[in-house]
DNA sequence: GCATGATCATGC
DNA sequence: GCATGATCATGC
């Protein structure tokens, strides 16, 4: 049968094609090409897809709209994951499926869109990226025939009517990043400055493509690991997008105390205090995630949960932190790519218990996806830009006050004993960390009840 | 009562 | 034993 075909597969035949694929796990390119055969053995964008298509498949790669493999509408993705820690691989990257046509886009539904059509089969081959290493020796780590999980689609269809709904109105100069959840309209890196019209009107837009977060590809690339559980979904939650179901699970405890809902999933044990990340248990049980899991939707839109417990006046009761910061780190690195500006990129699920106008005692009150307001960012910078300044000028000890700052301040995050940490002048100061400020939270919530 | 400092609890 | 998230404690 192969004989039929130029290729060591039949192109018209996935499962054929699909088989000599997985071969490739544990292997590296350099056992298809021979190096001399390279022209320009250089790290560029794609290399390694390139290579993997005229050396391993044995196809000249196309830059027309055809799938990959056109006989059978089968994509060929090739992407890097790394590692960042033991035992812990992220997507390097994430996975463009196809440009966006403006003019084109609008006219489609999200069953019937050019995306769809793309994302619908794809053959997903995943090598472990390393730094200073050849690209002819990144090894093959897996290889899937993906298409989109149904628990997906309607987040990724919610994701896709978010960023045309934008065209429609004519704003496709407005699309961001950050409107959306697993899949988003990404620019084009070629070059920043490239603009292009759109059908309703005359602003000119940054052209952008399809692509599913790299948040959303790390989860996808770890679906093999454990400890990672998919919300289960009732038949009449199986269109919602993710925060309209995770509402509907909340809806039947709002109201009650934090003790009850204890009682309630069985927390309450005699001479015992209550768990302290019992928000974090009680967030997973309604969910219906073990609780030991990650919960693998907000593993993919990188959402965290966060328990937020808001005074009679309003107010949250404590700020929020993040992890400590190193000195020598803060005083060389610019506040764009700083851990902080990463941070506050992060996306929340603030789950919210307010005192009741009566009693002490906390009630559940709501929850809202929360991720800070880009028009917040300078803000921020100006908190980070003065600790940086004091680090540098030798007062690392001095921190940025709650005051100085509408949205941040900088405070210490260790006790007496905990060892302190040195400075670039070779002092040892206690850790500190940035905060986001309580007020500043409070005004936030405020804003996405209105 | 708030701002800031200090410490606890948990998981790896 | 440390990193991180959550919360308590105290001094103004």
């Amino acid at each position: 049968m192969l004989g039929c075909t130029p290729f060591p597969y039949d192109d018209a035949d996935v499962d054929s094609i699909v088989t000599y694929a997985r071969k490739l796990e544990g292997t590296r390119l350099r056992d298809y090409v021979d190096r001399n055969a390279i022209a320009n053995p250089r790290r560029q964008r794609g290399v390694v897809g390139n290579l993997i298509e005229r050396y391993y498949f044995l196809y000249k790669p196309n830059n027309d709209k055809r799938p990959d493999f056109p006989k059978v509408g089968l994509e060929l993705k090739v992407t890097p994951m790394k590692l960042v820690r033991k035992n812990e691989y992220v997507a390097k990257e994430r996975l463009v499926i196809t440009d966006i046509n403006y003019y084109g886009v609008i006219a489609e539904t999200y069953e019937t869109s050019h995306f769809f059509e793309k994302a619908s089969s794809i053959l997903l081959a995943v090598y472990l990226w390393e730094p200073e290493v050849d690209p002819l020796d990144y090894v093959f780590k897996l290889v899937e025939h993906w298409h989109i999980p149904p628990e997906d689609a309607p987040q990724l269809k919610a994701d896709w009517e978010t960023v045309v709904a934008k065209v429609k109105d004519g704003h496709a100069e407005d699309i961001s990043s950050r409107d959306t959840l697993y899949l988003e309209a990404c620019t084009k890196a070629s070059d920043s400055s490239v603009r292009t019209g759109q059908p309703r009107s005359d602003v000119l837009a940054k052209p952008r493509a399809w692509a599913l977060k790299k948040s959303y590809m790390t989860i996808v690339e770890n679906k093999f690991l454990e400890n990672m559980e998919t919300i289960r979904r009732r038949p009449s939650e199986r269109d919602l997008d993710l925060l309209s179901l995770v509402q509907e699970r909340f809806q039947p405890y709002l109201g009650k105390t934090e003790a009850e809902l204890a009682a309630v999933f069985g927390y309450v044990h005699a001479g015992r205090r209550l768990p302290k990340d019992l928000c974090a248990l009680i967030t997973k049980r309604i969910l219906g995630v073990d609780e030991k899991s990650k919960i693998t939707e907000f593993e993919k839109a990188g959402i965290k949960p966060k328990t937020i417990r808001v005074k009679k006046n309003g107010v949250p009761k404590e700020s929020v932190s993040f992890p400590a910061f190193d000195y020598v780190k803060l005083a060389k690195t610019p506040f764009e790519d700083s851990d902080f500006y990463g941070y506050l990129q992060q996306r929340y699920l603030f789950v919210i218990y307010c005192k009741d106008a009566v009693g002490e005692k906390y009630r559940l009150s709501k929850v809202l996806f929360w991720q800070m307001p880009e028009s917040d960012y300078g803000e921020a910078k100006r908190c980070y830009e003065e600790m940086q300044k004091h680090v540098i000028e030798g007062h690392a000890e001095q921190s940025v006050s709650k005051k100085r700052n509408r949205c941040c301040h900088t405070r210490p995050h260790s006790s007496q004993k905990e060892k302190p940490v040195l400075t670039p002048q070779g002092d040892l100061v206690g850790k500190k960390c940035f905060w986001l400020n309580n007020d500043y939270i409070a005004s936030e919530i405020a804003k996405a009840s209105k």
